[in-house]
DNA sequence: CTCTGATCATGT
DNA sequence: ACATGATCAGAG
């Protein structure tokens, strides 16, 4: 899963909260492997069981495009209900070949590490680690203690000039340490101005401020980003989107979430526009909510007229002349109508009100049922014969299709183009599928 | 009014 | 430059 913005990339992490290890661990990793000796394993688990990433790679931050670094960590409670992080947390290597030549600013750890996307798990000595449960999430950044980091920084710098990297040790810096970092204890390394083998160290964030940014999260939480597990559908979720907007005209909604005025010149494309606003675009969806992850949902707009039923079709993505190589039942469109999930934003019609002057009315949801798709495969067939024979007329149209056809062929270009002709010119698509009205009927009136 | 081919506004 | 979602608009 990719994340274009930080916002997409929290409110996507809000659906974590409440969550166990076992409950995301989709690729069973808690299965096989034993804790102790992994360490990273409860990352690992978020990692590819909630954030979808191969599980491969390690050196690259986990949020490549935004620059985050993913970190799963614990925290214990005490007795009188405070908090405290059970770990340090480790970053990365100290280099101390590199360390030297290096400001904190330069630096590889902060390069990596400057934002973290901070997961904190409760550790509870008496559960299983799949049952330990996932509480809350902080985007950090590093450089909002900047000043105590650089200082420690040049701390750590300086014994490694010095030639004394063996002696360096986590009680020498404030919030940034150098932890020991190695598969044995015996395990050493070389120094740049020093004979003398050092302990390999990493840098890491210190135990007591890891507590104290714990501390600040829970004791203020945020208020701008909030779980969505309360919704237990799509629909609901869609709704409680759109909720205050209900009632409102499309240009209304438009200008209150845009800020701009579109006095005459109302958008063809109004509704999507607001849909993708207020719900997501389609391409976007599986990263708002876990809910959408599951099937392939799209949002579809439909103005309906005074008497109930829709005022016009409801068209699908253009089609080529590849989609129809196959038979229909490995054809690229069976899968899509049995697979996708309309979901479809209604604006009812007032004295035949045009584009722009519809009002929000209801969210309703339709996929495709065996009898559909058998008519569907109709149609299917009837383009592979049209295709065959190079003939535009035996393309099934609305106007030129079978009788009680429900999915129809229809143009989609540009000015002046010959819609059905191009379609047949190879890589020129410029005709799409859509669903007959008498479909939409029957399907929105459930 | 409905039907159906044509076209638009936007985003990538 | 083109695909997409959706509406437009002339014919009947």
């Amino acid at each position: 899963m990719k994340f274009k913005t930080e916002r997409e990339l929290l409110e996507y992490t809000a659906n974590i909260k409440g969550k166990t290890f076992k409950e995301i661990d989709s690729k069973n990793l808690l299965d096989s492997a034993s804790l102790r000796k992994q360490k990273g394993l409860l990352g690992h688990v978020v990692e590819t069981g909630f954030y979808k990433y191969p599980r491969n790679s390690d050196s690259k931050a986990d949020f490549e495009e935004l620059d985050i670094e993913l970190k799963v960590t614990g925290y214990v409670k005490n007795k009188n209900g405070s908090v405290r992080a059970k770990e340090r947390l480790v970053l990365s290597k100290i280099n101390y070949n590199e360390i030297i030549t290096e400001t904190f600013e330069s630096s590889h750890v902060l390069g990596k590490c400057k934002k973290m996307l901070i997961i904190w798990y409760e550790y509870d000595s008496t559960k299983e680690a799949k049952d330990f449960l996932i509480t809350d999430f902080q985007l950090y950044d590093m450089t909002d203690d900047f000043e105590i980091f650089n200082n420690d920084f040049e701390i750590i710098k300086r014994k490694v000039l010095d030639g004394r990297a063996h002696e360096l040790s986590e009680g020498d810096t404030s919030y940034l340490g150098a932890c020991t970092k190695a598969r044995t204890s015996s395990d050493r390394t070389p120094q740049p101005f020093s004979e003398i083998l050092s302990k390999p160290r990493a840098y890491s964030l210190k135990n007591a401020y890891m507590t104290g940014i714990l501390r600040e999260l829970t004791e203020k939480p945020t208020t701008t980003i909030t779980s969505k597990q309360e919704f237990k559908t799509v629909i609901e979720y869609v709704k409680s989107k759109l909720q205050p907007y209900f009632g409102k005209t499309q240009l209304e909604i438009l200008e209150e979430i845009t800020g701009r005025q579109y006095s005459e010149k109302i958008p063809k494309n109004i509704s999507k526009m607001i849909s993708d606003e207020l719900i997501g675009k389609d391409s976007e969806l599986a990263k708002k909510n876990e809910l959408f992850a599951k099937t392939s949902f799209i949002i579809k707009n439909l103005p309906i007229k005074e008497d109930g039923k829709p005022r016009e079709r409801m068209s699908f993505k253009t089609i080529s002349l590849s989609d129809f190589e196959t038979d229909w039942e490995e054809s690229y469109w069976k899968n899509y109508f049995e697979e996708t999930t309309l979901i479809v934003v209604c604006y009812n019609e007032k004295n035949r009100s045009k584009n722009g002057y519809r009002i929000l009315s209801d969210v309703k949801q339709i996929t495709f049922d065996e009898n559909d798709l058998e008519s569907f495969e109709k149609t299917y067939n009837q383009i592979k014969i049209a295709i065959e024979k190079q003939d535009i007329n035996l393309l099934p149209t609305s106007a030129n299709g079978f009788k009680n056809q429900l999915l129809e062929i229809a143009p989609k270009g540009i000015k002046g183009d010959d819609a059905y002709v191009n379609f047949f010119k190879r890589n020129k698509t410029k005709v799409a599928f859509m669903i007959s009205k008498k479909l939409l009927v029957e399907k929105l009136k459930i």
